[in-house]
DNA sequence: CTGGTACCTGGAGCGCGCTCCAGGTCAAGC
DNA sequence: GCTTGACCTGGAGCGCGCTCCAGGTACCAG
């Protein structure tokens, strides 16, 4: 039950301050509380919450499909919506590793390539 | 030893033709051969070099890196340098797909969560 | 010969995901 | 009280990697 500075937040999560306030702009993270004087405090669930967005926008989710899933996650019973989202990513994630793997393997035959040259 | 029109290499490749266009203009592809008439007509050369083209930007090497790549690559005796580089690059691909491991890894610890409540 | 399609050029435009800026308010240490 | 630095806002700007466009030329099927 802490509370966060911005600040804190930023080197918490990796997340710029900038990117902060721009998520919170565009819909990604709900309004974030504020001090009587207007900065923002950050919840526990805001820090778990952006962890979440991280772990979607490092897989390389578009920020649009992060928007859809917020918005499912402020509704009950959008469960099986929120599961079908989450599979279908990780079936792209899961594709995006293994191109990852097998173009390795081109550089690494390159990389040996040279190897038997020089 | 066969030529291939822009289209026929587009499709190949998977590239469209703007981009084959764009990656000669900028230097990622020495300038192709030409008919009489001026279009362009890839050799199996070309296809060869786009297709590293290909895996590296697949895997996430930015245009920069790729031009000093092909930079190196016009020079003789750059086989060290060529080396360092695609060891360098393979070094990211190696962490990206770690990143990507374990974030699926909580992607699918949320999809059982989900499942576990619906 | 004619039409349609593929190709040519230089340069402008775009979508994404931030990032930066100006001009201001507030909090905390000396 | 004063300074310093963290934070606020709205809006403009940016870097990347293409992508599109206008206006023109060449090739090919019928």
């Amino acid at each position: 039950m802490s509370r966060y500075t911005p600040g804190e937040v930023a080197q918490r999560t990796g997340l710029s301050l900038d990117t902060l306030r721009y998520y919170e702009r565009i819909g990604l993270l709900d309004d974030v509380d504020r001090t009587p004087t207007g900065r923002r405090e950050y919840s526990d669930d805001d820090l778990g919450w952006l962890e979440i967005l991280r772990c979607l926008r490092e897989t390389g989710m578009p920020i649009q499909q992060m928007r859809r899933y917020a918005d499912l996650c402020r509704d009950d019973g959008t469960i099986a919506e929120r599961i079908a989202l989450l599979e279908q990513h990780d079936d792209s994630v899961r594709d995006q590793i293994a191109m990852l793997q097998s173009q390795r393997a081109h550089l690494r035959g390159k990389i040996d390539f040279y190897r038997a040259q020089g």
